[in-house]
RNA sequence: UGGGCGAUCGUCUAAUGGUAGGACAGUGCCCUUUGGAGGCACUUGUCUAGGUUCGAAUCCUAGUCGCCCAGCCA
């Protein structure tokens, strides 16, 4: 873990199998005394999201609880999906989350030893050059419950299949018109044993070996070998790779290769949220968002801009463990990691989304005070700040109701609530427009209560945030909400799509925020909180001429949930 | 209907033959210069049916339900 990012969030670990299975292989020395060594092995063909958060964690995590190492390793074995600008982005993301790799590889790096490796299987009369077209392969592949049959290609000779094989490398054969094959066993109950492709053909060019080679090798003719070649001792995946353990280890075991081990554990799931790079990619395309690193996408960026943090996810991560169950995480549970670790960090200020001025009328005219605020009630040692108080404030259009309802504390006509760190104020009447909303309310304060405390020691139930009117900086706020509206965004009736899930209101714009000026000086990264309303961070619009912030997250709401219950709205969720 | 994997509070997850525990969510109370944070309490669970055992979430048998696999993707 780099010290740049080191939390102090307290992180509590679960047991879970995966370390039980390294622990017990570290004891019983099944890799003699080799030190654990893992491996996060993406394909550079997207961007990384909260699903691969868990696997970076896992893989990082514990090689690191065991005095071990972990590769980053791109899985780039199909040129015709992969890029520069997704291996940059992924060792990007793998630092922002907190971890540091011991090499960069690439399978790529091994094409040379892979291609060695195949015609040693070819003369060993483990492999074959197949003419059958890929129609052809899946017809005589056979189905799940009946056995497939043998290419008729299947017995060429050793010297056939080199010459060949030789010539697919050399470019002779145009793509698909031949492949290279494990000859296993066509009648395997498990697909991929079936004689597996070994190599296509493909005249690409690949973002790291050019045009040098024109066959590629397959993920399953490539993984095993590179974890062999890197001394990975485990090798964990999620669970959809179980079916392909038995191929894993047919090469390795044929080749006599590092016994590298495969575990597979189950694979992220969150409520409320996408996690297919195929829909993220559909998503970003047909711009239901701005783009990979909109707030509102699960992606690493994404989160990133919102303001999430890697402290977060690991604790999520520790917390969720791995097993080979497949469920669906709470998002709710993602959220409390967050305003756990945001809680302790962020940088409180006051903030006013709606506003609604207040005029106060025994306030001297032009006159300005300034009064001290914690900057951290969470951490004293964050210090206080000077916070500009006058005659003329902005308040929450919530925090005013002319006739409050039942169990509301904050100001109504007659009421005194204590503006934070300021003064006691009391409603006394109100200015409407023509519509009759209430554009402005005139208060009365307590000179004698500066400070937030009246000498008389009388209480009030509420404690309200401010921004001086004359004071105030002006920016936009972006608010976001969760981006599908269903628990499961898959969760469709026939005929639909996942799009008709989309939350409609994910995000709202708020043009003309007031804040209180020390967020002028704001920075790029740093959390805030606005006090009474939530989390938030600048945004890289911003500009110059205006401040742009995001809203990472809403602060716990327990008057919502009041007013919810009782109009009737039910308890929420 | 072939093969593989799995099933514990609403959700996630511990318990490795010996008191089913924690976290999230929910509810109530306390506290609070954020209706935030914090504290306390409460509620809810071993898929089913048999069996082994002094004792079973755990082992055995049979069922049920769920997920994955028929790319020259990873």
């Amino acid at each position: 873990m780099t010290d740049a990012n080191t939390e102090t969030t307290e992180i509590r670990t679960v047991s879970n199998f995966l370390r039980d299975q390294i622990a017990e292989d570290v004891r019983t020395k099944k890799f003699g005394d080799a030190v654990v060594q893992t491996r996060f092995p993406p394909e550079p063909n997207g961007y990384l999201h909260i699903g691969h958060a868990k696997a970076i964690c896992l893989d990082f995590g514990l090689a690191d609880e065991f005095g071990g190492k972990t590769n980053l390793r791109f899985d780039d074995t199909n040129p015709e999906k992969e890029e520069q600008e997704y291996v940059d982005s992924i060792q990007e993301d793998v630092r922002w989350l907190g971890f540091e790799w011991d090499k960069v590889c690439y399978a790529s790096d091994y094409f040379d030893q892979l291609y060695e490796w195949a015609i040693q299987l070819i003369k060993a009369g483990k492999a074959y050059v197949d003419d059958l077209s890929a129609d052809e392969i899946r017809q005589y592949r056979g189905t799940l419950t009946e056995p497939g049959k043998n290419s008729p290609y299947r017995d060429r000779t050793v010297e056939e299949n080199l010459d060949l094989f030789t010539r697919m490398k050399d470019g002779e054969f145009p793509d698909g018109s031949r492949v290279l094959r494990a000859k296993i066993d066509m009648a395997s109950p498990n697909l991929n044993m079936r004689d597996p492709v070994m190599y296509r053909i493909l005249h690409a060019s690949h973002h790291r070996t050019g045009d040098k080679w024109c066959i590629y090798p397959m993920y399953d003719y490539a993984h095993g070998q590179s974890d062999s070649i890197e001394h990975v001792t485990h090798s964990m995946c999620t669970l959809e790779f179980a079916d392909h353990q038995p191929i894993y280890r047919w090469y390795i075991d044929q080749l006599g290769i590092f016994p590298s081990q495969q575990i597979e554990f189950d694979r992220l799931n969150l409520t409320y949220t996408l996690l297919s790079k195929r829909r993220l990619l559909q998503l970003v395309q047909e711009k239901h968002v701005s783009g990979w690193d909109d707030p509102r996408m699960p992606t690493l960026s994404g989160i990133r801009r919102r303001g999430f943090t890697p402290g977060a996810l690991r604790a999520l991560c520790a917390s969720i463990g791995a097993t080979r169950t497949n469920g669906s995480t709470d998002i709710e549970m993602l959220e409390h990691f967050q305003r756990d670790d945001l809680n302790k960090k962020a940088r409180r200020a006051m903030a006013v989304l709606r506003p609604l001025k207040i005029v106060i009328d025994n306030y001297p005219e032009g006159q300005v005070e300034f009064v001290d605020v914690q900057n951290n009630p969470e951490d004293p040692a964050a210090g206080t700040r000077q916070v500009p108080f006058s005659r003329e404030l902005y308040i929450e259009q919530d925090d005013f109701r002319e006739v409050p309802p039942p169990k509301y504390y904050r100001l109504s006509a007659g009421k005194e609530v204590r503006l934070r760190a300021a003064y006691f104020v009391t409603a006394q009447s109100v200015v409407k427009d023509a519509d009759g909303n209430v554009v402005e309310v005139h208060c009365t304060y307590d000179p004698a209560s500066r400070g937030g405390n009246s000498p008389d020691g009388r209480k009030v139930k509420s404690t309200m945030h401010w921004v001086s009117a004359q004071h105030a900086v002006s920016a936009e706020v972006r608010v976001y909400d969760k981006l599908f509206s269903k628990p499961n965004p898959n969760d469709f009736p026939e005929g639909g799509s996942f799009l008709d899930n989309l939350n409609p209101n994910s995000l709202e714009v708020i043009a003309d925020a007031k804040l209180e000026p020390s967020l002028a000086e704001a920075k790029l990264g740093a959390p805030y909180q606005f006090e009474r309303v939530g989390y938030f961070c600048l945004d890289r619009d911003t500009t110059a001429e205006k401040l742009v912030f995001n809203r990472t997250l809403a602060l716990k709401d327990t008057w919502a949930k009041i007013e919810k219950t009782a109009s009737g709205g039910g308890a929420a969720r």
